[in-house]
DNA sequence: TCTGGGGTCCTAGGACCC
DNA sequence: TCTGGGGTCCTAGGACCC
């Protein structure tokens, strides 16, 4: 069966956010990202681009190009709220949705659609129009029959916008983009295809169908087939269910140092310091930890990891941490180093934990608990006045931790 | 005064077993 | 009379995405 996949991106998603708690910032140039060492812009206001500016640029450089761009710091926190509030919303749809990152899921509207041969964009400008009017986000959506094509779609207007993407309008829309825009295809194998003269979506398609063995042999295992089904319109059409941005294998944090240096006790500070991150956002979470990776990062870039797994994995700070010292000891061999991280892995749900179900109420919450701040950013944030109060036991039943 | 920090996934190649 | 080769499992490092 034909299926309706939809893809809902949200359109400069964390400068929206910053926004809606700063309305002042409206229709002006601001980045949100570290201005400083290192600093570069996570994403910015539309405002923002017309100068020039864009993701992945160093702050300094944004700054000489707009001089009067406003620089927010990433309050990653809040977006994470403000992002499952996103999620609550589409949920009044469909249950079908698969989030893939902070700001953009995919969502099977085939079962709205089983009586209705004319899909057109009306049903997803209403989506678009609710989801402003109730929680003040903008986003663009790409609709087609395949999660990869609705990816594509949506990328193609922005912001709010609304693409449909029919087999017969691949080509047409698709291939006459840059190779760089095909999901999946990033920098480094860009950089490879231009080289062989491989410059748009259509050019890397007609490659593989001739047969082009130069092309080809560049490209992953099973990748040339997988990028004809893509562009065909056959490839996978199914759907996960998940429900949280925040159910993750792993949790990391990395520090840029305020200057590269290979002095020990410098680098052991910041190396705490985003053991501590972690820890925090670990221990909110009823998990247990089941290795812990150090990475480095050098002066030239490259990057040094050394992971160690646990016996049993563990949720205690203390033993955690002395691992952690250890292996650092085990490993620094007093190289210049730029940035330092600690990444909590094989993350698994604590069963261990016994949680009475009175407990999973809203009201039972400890005003300090992180659950119940949580609920009161969420709750404070749906403007809708008739929308209902969301309880604990509403999020709770539907985390599931840990992998597959 | 270049190049963040949150992640996931893939692969080459080493370790180990028989 | 020198170290084959098939298989599995694991990990470091890198590519990619937002």
């Amino acid at each position: 069966m034909i299926k309706v996949i939809a893809h809902i991106d949200l359109d400069a998603f964390f400068v929206r956010a910053e926004e809606l708690k700063n309305p002042k910032l409206e229709n002006k140039p601001v980045a949100i990202g570290k201005d400083g060492r290192g600093g570069i812009v996570s994403t910015c206001s539309y405002k923002a681009r017309e100068f020039g500016v864009k993701s992945g640029m160093p702050m300094f450089k944004a700054k000489l190009l707009c001089p009067d761009l406003i620089i927010v710091p990433v309050d990653f926190n809040y977006y994470e709220v403000l992002s499952n509030e996103f999620y609550y919303f589409l949920k009044q749809y469909t249950s079908k949705i698969q989030v893939a990152s902070i700001d953009e899921c995919y969502v099977d509207f085939t079962d709205l659609f089983k009586n209705n041969k004319n899909l057109n964009e009306d049903f997803f400008r209403q989506i678009q129009e609710s989801l402003y009017k109730k929680i003040g986000l903008k986003c663009s959506i790409g609709v087609s029959t395949t999660t990869f094509l609705a990816k594509m779609g949506s990328d193609l207007k922005k912001p709010m916008g609304i693409t449909i993407i029919r087999k017969k309008d691949i080509q047409k829309l698709l291939f006459s983009r840059p190779i760089n825009t095909y999901y999946g295809i990033g920098n480094k194998m860009s950089e490879k295809l231009r080289s062989l003269n491989i410059n748009t979506i259509g050019d890397l398609y007609y490659a593989i169908k001739n047969n082009n063995q130069k092309v080809i042999s560049h490209l992953i295992k099973n990748e040339a087939e997988n990028i004809i089904n893509c562009l065909e319109g056959n490839s996978s059409d199914d759907i996960f269910e998940n429900n949280h941005f925040s159910n993750h294998s792993s949790i990391g944090n990395r520090r840029t140092l305020p200057y590269d240096t290979n002095d020990y006790n410098t680098i052991l500070q910041e190396l705490i310091k985003s053991f501590d991150d972690c820890y925090n956002r670990f221990n909110d979470k009823n998990l247990l930890c089941g290795g812990l990776t150090i990475v480095f990062r050098f002066t030239n870039f490259k990057t040094r990891t050394y992971t160690k797994k646990l016996d049993t994995p563990n949720d205690d700070y203390n033993y955690l941490k002395k691992i952690l010292l250890s292996d650092f000891d085990n490993i620094f061999d007093n190289q210049t180093v730029r940035q330092v991280g600690v990444t909590f892995e094989r993350l698994i749900k604590n069963y261990n934990v016994q949680i009475q179900m009175s407990l999973f109420d809203y009201e039972y919450y400890e005003e300090k608990d992180p659950i119940y701040l949580m609920l009161k950013e969420f709750n404070k944030h749906i403007k809708n006045e008739n929308s209902k109060l969301i309880r604990a036991s509403d999020l709770l039943e539907e985390q599931d931790y840990g992998r597959k």
